[in-house]
Parts: C-alpha cells; sequence; structure tokens
RNA sequence: UCCUCGGUAGCUCAGUCGGUAGAGCAGGUGGCUGUUAACCACCCUGUCCGCGGUUCGAAUCCGUGCCGAGGAGCCA
C-alpha cells in the first residue's frame, strides 16, 4: 500500500491506483448510507475529498461519528470525482481513526478573527490562512538560503548568546544562570562575575558584528537566525524575538549593497509568485485581493533610490502638515517614510547617506563629515524593511568615532582588530525576515507571520 | 510607554429608552440527499472580563483594574 500526501495526488493523474493517506479531518457531510470527509495533511491547502461507503466495517460506529481534526489514516482507490466540486477523490475501502478530536475542538469551518485564533497558537496553522502562511514562510526562508548559495556566500551561525549590544540596536534581554530570586529573597546584590559567563550577557540583537568577522575570512557570509530585543514596542510591525537576515560582504561598497538588496527582495518575491501560488490565491481571496499584483509590480520595477538630502527636500516640498517636522538631521519618522513610499512614489525607496549622528557607530563616514554611507529600504505598508550600510573598514575612523560616542573600546578590541589585520571595504544588511513575510502574505499583523508570536507581556506556547 | 476603540454562549455577533439575554456556526439526537462553508427538525450551552459605585432594578450609566486591537514612539 503506496502512502501518498494530498500535494501530490492534486496533479497525479494515474487512477485506480490503492493508496493510503494520512490527515486530519476538516469537515464531514454525513448521511445514512454515505459520508463525504474533507482530508487535510498539511502538504498544501487543498482538502482531498474521501468518501466512506455505508458498508465499512466501522460505519455507524465511528465514521457516522468523526469530529473535525479528528486525525485519520484512510486506505482506498484513487478515482475521479463523479460530483462537481473537485476532480477526484479517495473511495475509501478501510478508515482508522488514529486519534479522535474532543467535541470542543475549537476550530470551525466558519472564520476565525486572527486574534481568536493567536490564543490558540498550537491550533491555528489547521486553518487555512494560517497553513498558507506557514508554508509561504518555509518557501521564502528556502529562498533566503538559495539565493545566497546561488552567490557563492556562506552560511554563518552567529552566536545567539553575546556581551556587545551593537550599540544602539535596542534594549537587551539578559541571560543569566543566577538564582535570582534566591539573591532577591537574601538581599544580595547582584554580581556577573559570578555568573554563568563571568560577566552579563544577553540574547543577540544582531549577528552583524560576527558576521562581520566572518566576512573578513570567507569574503562573502550570511546569517539568518533568531534576534531578540527587550523593547516595549506594541505595534503590529514588531516583535520581541523575530528572524533575521544579514548578508556581510568583503570588498563592497554601498552600491554594491544596494544592489544585492534589491535583487534579493525581488528573487523572494519571484520565488513566492512562482512556488505558492495556491496558497497566495487563499491570501487574495480571504486578506488582500490586489497581493500578486502588488508583488509582481515590486519585483519587475526597479526601487527609487534617493538621498536623505533628498528624501527631506521632498518632503518638505510637499507642504504637507506632519505630526513631527521634517527637518535635516531628524530621523524619518513612519508618516514621513509612507508618504515617500505610499503617496510619492507608489514603489519601494531607497534612502542613502544619512546623517551621521543619528546612525551607529560602525557606518563608513563619507567625505562631507555629515554623512554616513547607509541605506534604509522602505516597502509601501510595512515602513522599514531593510537596513544596511558599507562598514568603517579604516581603523582611525573607526576608533574615532566610537570614542567619541563615549564607547568602552576594550569591549571591541576584536572587532577593531578587525581593521588592524588586513581591513577592506566591506557593506551589509539587515532583512527583518516577518517583515517580508508580511509583505508576501498581505497579513496585516506581525504576530501572524510566526509560528508562537513574542510580543510583551506574550510568551505562552 | 502614550492616545483611541473594544471585552455578551466554544466561535462570529445582535441586544433599542436601565426591567438579569438571543441568532447563526460548533456540539448532541434524529431525518434526508453524490455531498461539498450541505440541508431540515429538536436539544444543550452564559461569572454579559474583574472589582467598586449610582439605582427599586445594571450587559446597558459612572469609577477603577485586567486583557485585546488600531495608531504613535522605538526599530527590523
Amino acid at each position: 500500500m503506496q502512502y501518498r500526501r494530498v500535494v501530490e495526488l492534486m496533479t497525479e493523474k494515474e487512477l485506480g491506483l490503492h493508496l493510503e493517506v494520512r490527515g486530519w479531518v476538516r469537515s464531514c457531510r454525513h448521511s445514512k448510507e454515505v459520508t463525504f470527509i474533507d482530508v487535510n495533511d498539511g502538504s498544501c491547502l487543498a482538502n482531498l475529498q474521501v468518501v466512506a461507503e455505508g458498508s465499512l466495517a466501522n460505519y455507524a460506529e465511528e465514521v457516522k461519528r468523526l469530529t473535525n481534526g479528528s486525525a485519520i489514516v484512510v486506505r482506498g482507490e484513487f478515482c475521479a470525482s463523479p460530483a462537481q466540486g473537485q476532480a477526484v477523490e479517495l473511495r475509501a475501502s478501510t478508515i482508522k481513526v488514529v486519534g479522535w478530536a474532543a467535541e470542543d475542538y475549537p476550530l470551525q469551518k466558519k472564520r476565525h478573527s486572527f486574534e481568536f485564533l493567536r490564543q490558540i497558537s498550537h491550533l491555528r496553522p489547521r486553518t487555512n490562512s494560517l497553513g498558507a502562511v506557514a508554508r509561504i514562510r518555509s518557501a521564502l526562508s528556502y529562498a533566503v538560503h538559495s539565493f545566497f548559495k546561488e552567490r557563492g556566500f556562506f552560511y554563518v551561525h552567529t552566536p545567539i548568546i553575546s556581551t556587545g549590544d551593537c550599540e544602539g540596536a535596542g534594549e537587551t534581554f539578559t541571560v543569566s544562570a543566577l538564582n535570582l530570586e534566591k539573591l532577591a529573597l537574601q538581599g544580595q546584590k547582584l554580581d556577573w562575575r559570578q555568573d554563568f559567563f563571568g560577566r552579563q550577557a544577553n540574547l543577540t540583537v544582531s549577528g552583524q558584528l560576527e558576521a562581520e568577522a566572518y566576512a573578513m575570512a570567507l569574503g562573502r557570509v550570511y546569517t539568518f537566525g533568531p534576534t531578540f530585543r527587550a523593547e516595549n514596542s506594541n505595534t503590529s510591525r514588531h516583535l520581541a524575538e523575530f528572524w533575521m537576515v544579514e548578508p556581510e560582504m568583503a570588498f563592497c561598497d554601498l552600491q554594491d549593497d544596494i544592489d544585492l538588496a534589491e535583487e534579493f527582495l525581488k528573487y523572494l518575491l519571484r520565488y513566492a509568485l512562482a512556488n505558492c501560488q495556491e496558497d497566495l490565491a487563499l491570501m487574495m481571496n480571504y486578506v488582500d485581493k490586489d497581493l500578486s499584483l502588488r508583488l509582481e509590480n515590486v519585483a519587475e520595477k526597479a526601487f527609487v533610490r534617493l538621498s536623505y538630502d533628498e528624501a527631506v527636500r521632498l518632503l518638505t516640498d510637499a507642504k504637507v502638515d506632519f505630526s513631527y517636522q521634517v527637518q535635516w538631521g531628524a530621523d524619518l519618522h513612519s508618516e514621513h517614510e509612507r508618504f515617500l513610499t505610499e503617496q510619492i512614489f507608489k514603489q519601494p525607496v531607497v534612502v542613502t547617506d544619512y546623517p551621521l549622528q543619528i546612525k551607529p557607530f560602525y557606518m563608513r563616514a563619507n567625505d562631507d563629515g555629515q554623512t554616513v554611507a547607509a541605506m534604509d529600504i522602505l516597502f509601501p505598508g510595512i515602513g522599514e524593511i531593510i537596513g544596511g550600510s558599507q562598514r568603517e573598514e579604516r581603523l582611525e575612523r573607526l576608533v574615532g568615532r566610537m570614542e567619541s560616542l563615549g564607547m568602552v573600546l576594550d569591549e571591541y578590541q576584536w572587532y577593531i582588530d578587525l581593521r588592524r589585520y588586513g581591513s577592506a571595504p566591506h557593506a551589509g544588511f539587515g532583512l527583518g525576515f516577518e517583515r517580508i513575510v508580511q509583505f508576501v502574505t498581505g497579513m496585516k499583523n506581525i504576530r501572524e507571520v510566526i509560528p508562537f508570536p513574542r510580543t510583551p507581556g506574550s510568551a505562552a506556547f
């Protein structure tokens, strides 16, 4: 007996096969002598219709009592369906109930709100929409790796536990093996020297600095892993735990960096369009009907590139009454970014050469002494999706900048060393992976595009 | 963290002027049909988010706490 997944059967041409399907009941339509069961095995969006005749040994006892969500193994003949609604079906010879779903199974056949589904994150992948999102996320993840592999990048696993904070990347979560409760009860002071690592450690906020070290050895590398921010951000675009893709390239400047980033984003969109058609069609029906048009547009058109200077001028000339004033030297706010991408250009925009004082220490100073070789890629509806820069490869410049920011150089000696031993121009960027999954799926809330979202006050499951 | 809006059955929601609750779905029972968000009949389901107040009487009005959503800040 051949075990087959539903996704294969949807394109199987040979009829009359005897085979086995394993999955979960999505819906049952009972009558006296025949029951139709929609079985979903997660391999694709589509259900397989199983036809269960009254002659089955366990028809009255089990088949007629099947509940939604139950796990079943069906053996039978794969044949053309005489009725409309599906091309093929499985005429059951045996149906084995592997695991019953209790009658309080919370998923109904009707639509649920995403807020409700979030409360049952362990069950929500069994819905059409969250199942589709999970498959699209997986496809995009695969595309990340294939994109870099095709271009000769090496995948580097940077550490999750770190002792630097990538300066300005946000609040960190402390990692400790100390018995904090006991220390508090005893009224003792925290002494990190007594802790596991002999100093204070935290969950990483970025793998960039470590990736730079490997770029200085392997040439072109990327990281793709979880990162953590303890910011009290309560928005539909932020998570406390999210996945970031961070390539780093030696012998590259800002222009190469932007070219790569644009090519990368388009590659991901085209990959999804080519490989996730069925799931994207579902998202278009239920979440955003213009989705594929928007994805195709972004995948084909060249991104608009402009300097921070020009962006500030455009926003000032627009004579729009913003809540935050646009002025040279201040960072662009959400409303400004949205105005650029959604009102002026109606497509992705790359803003480059930001003022030095609003950007972190590792970005390369431009010759004007005022700006750095930085770039942000802004997407309509999403905001900043990529942030990157050419890194400061000149020892004196880097150290000078760190000193002026009051940083403790000892903490970063290894990073400074990279400029002492064969430094080379290099550049990289970071992509918030969930943001691109959001863009591709059209999901409004970032909590729907990661399986078990971590946000302030919420780490259940 | 700030602003705005919300919390009624397992789910989606209605509930008028203050008089202690309802419809669909889910679940149960039966019927019926190659059905397909099946259909029909009957049955079951409530700390109206918690606490306090006003009132003869509160799901409804007031205060407060908790939780959720949208937006902002911060960022990816």
